[in-house]
DNA sequence: ATGTGC
């Protein structure tokens, strides 16, 4: 595209021109590099985004974005349910509560440096990985509701992990208001043996060593020194998660499954935009609250995998070095849609904040913050593409007014997966990882072609845009030394 | 992202 037509709001945020069915601005956050390379399509999503009922304040697109199935990844909403807000399954995102985590783990590099090929194999025998690939846990019977609806304390109460892990899990490690009876059998049964397995495409369990630390306070409230080791876990609902979403898409987009089927697939109403991706239901409907009754339940399904894995994950630390402490730092959900209370005109309100491929990014003194965070803000933990930086950085002041708390959540794509697959060799590019010390073990060589470093932007631009348009601010960079790949 | 397809 061109920036023609961009109107730029001081160095790191601009505002597409009003067309018609606008009902407020979209903006989009980035550096001049950063926004010159978005294709045209992710703009015309977010003026979709912003023709929405009920839509609050403007449809943002974080630095990372790029286009997805109807809104942008990278995109954030929030929708008023007193003004005919809605909630749409484009604007969660197919994997519901897709999120990182990151363990502390008391050892320094120089301690694992020799036993990296070691552990690399150790963590990819216990986490199962890649498509289709289940994990060692069969949910029986009530099993499946209880998790969905308790989500990581249902894992943490079978022994999976400790108490102390849930105080750093948004919402104490479980979403109120998940209703696994609106969850369909069918999604249930593709959640049945996946617990505790990683999946495929960017998806990730990294070993990474902290290479700089960008804000001395900060990393100490975090707990964070230079060359220390710490693990991440990129992973979210699975087969379920994607489920739920297209369960909801051919009940409510016209010209769905039940159209393909020939069956009399009833014009949706709730579409107010002529793209049927952008396919949603107010808030207050009852189709509404029952996609937000199925959606919660996605989300505490991600959130008891990513416990799950976890508990995997100290098993084999266990096993290798018996000294250490695998505390979690944060975990973080990037593709949700939660009731939250912000400031608008200044009043309080209830919105439903979707964050599709963004984090939420809670400023020092928030009441949702435990008590050893709430002084430095919330951990915002984005995740690299492989072999590349990672960052934490964490959530600021000035992030309320601009983006409903929200900021960045990885690199972002440039290339699909398809133009990857053909610019890039899966088995050349873990050589040269290999060579560079990122030892990486997979299931997918073609995967490994498809998330190549080339196929996305560069995170460090991603993130000091972030940082530049006070979204959040730069805590620490990690560089990965083990990388077990979906 | 995804039993990488209906």
């Amino acid at each position: 595209m061109t920036l023609h037509g961009l109107a730029r709001h001081g160095e790191f945020e601009w505002h597409l021109p009003m067309t018609s069915g606008m009902r407020v601005p979209a903006i989009v956050f980035g550096s001049l590099e950063l926004v010159r390379a978005m294709d045209d399509k992710t703009l015309t999503q977010l003026r979709n985004v912003a023709c929405l009922p009920g839509i609050v304040r403007a449809a943002m697109a974080m630095p990372d974005a790029h286009s997805g199935y109807g809104f942008p990844i990278g995109g954030v909403a929030a929708f008023d349910p007193a003004h005919g807000g809605v909630v749409s399954m484009g604007g969660v995102g197919f994997d519901i509560s897709c999120g990182v985590r990151t363990l502390l783990t008391g050892l320094t590099r120089d301690h694992i440096l020799a036993r990296r090929e070691e552990l690399a194999d150790a963590l990819f025998r216990a986490v199962p990985s890649g498509v289709g690939r289940g994990g060692t846990i069969i949910l029986e019977g009530e099993d499946l509701a209880a998790m969905l609806e308790g989500g990581a304390v249902w894992a943490v109460g079978r022994g999976y992990g400790q108490p102390a892990d849930l105080g750093r899990i948004e919402d104490g490690g479980r979403m109120p208001g998940a209703v696994p009876g609106h969850v369909s059998p069918h999604a249930g049964k593709r959640i049945r043996d996946q617990l505790g397995s990683l999946g495929s495409g960017n998806h990730y369990l990294e070993v990474q060593w902290v290479e700089k630390i960008l804000d001395p306070a900060r990393s100490a409230a975090f707990a964070l020194k230079e060359g220390d080791v710490v693990v991440s876990i990129h992973c979210g609902s699975r087969g379920l998660g994607h489920q739920i979403g297209q369960d909801f898409i051919d009940e409510l987009a016209p010209g769905g499954k039940a159209r393909r089927k020939g069956k009399n697939a009833a014009p949706n109403p709730y579409l107010p935009v002529p793209d049927r991706e952008m396919v949603c239901a107010p808030i207050d409907s009852e189709p509404g609250r029952r996609y937000l009754g199925a959606m919660r339940s996605g989300i505490n399904c991600a959130l008891a995998n990513r416990q799950v894995i976890t508990h995997l994950v100290r098993e084999v630390f266990a096993d290798i070095f018996p000294t250490a402490r695998l505390d979690l730092l944060y975990d973080v959900s990037h593709n949700t849609c939660r009731a939250e209370s912000h400031r608008v005109d200044g009043k309080e309100k209830t919105l439903f904040v979707h964050r599709k491929g963004a984090t939420r990014a809670l400023g020092p003194g928030h009441p949702d913050l435990p008590a050893a965070l709430r002084g430095a803000g919330q951990p915002v933990l984005v995740g690299g593409s492989m072999g590349t930086a990672s960052y934490i950085l964490a959530g600021t002041t000035e992030g309320e007014a601009r983006s409903f708390s929200s900021a960045c959540h990885g690199a972002g794509r440039v290339l699909s997966r398809t133009e990857a697959r053909r610019r890039f060799v899966g088995r050349d590019l873990m050589e040269s990882l290999r060579h560079q010390g990122v030892f990486v073990r997979t299931m997918s060589s073609r995967g490994i072609a498809e998330e190549a470093p080339g196929a996305y932007k560069d995170i460090d631009e991603v993130t000091s845009s972030a940082a530049g348009a006070g979204l959040a601010a730069p805590v620490a960079r990690t560089l990965p030394l083990v990388c077990v790949k979906g």
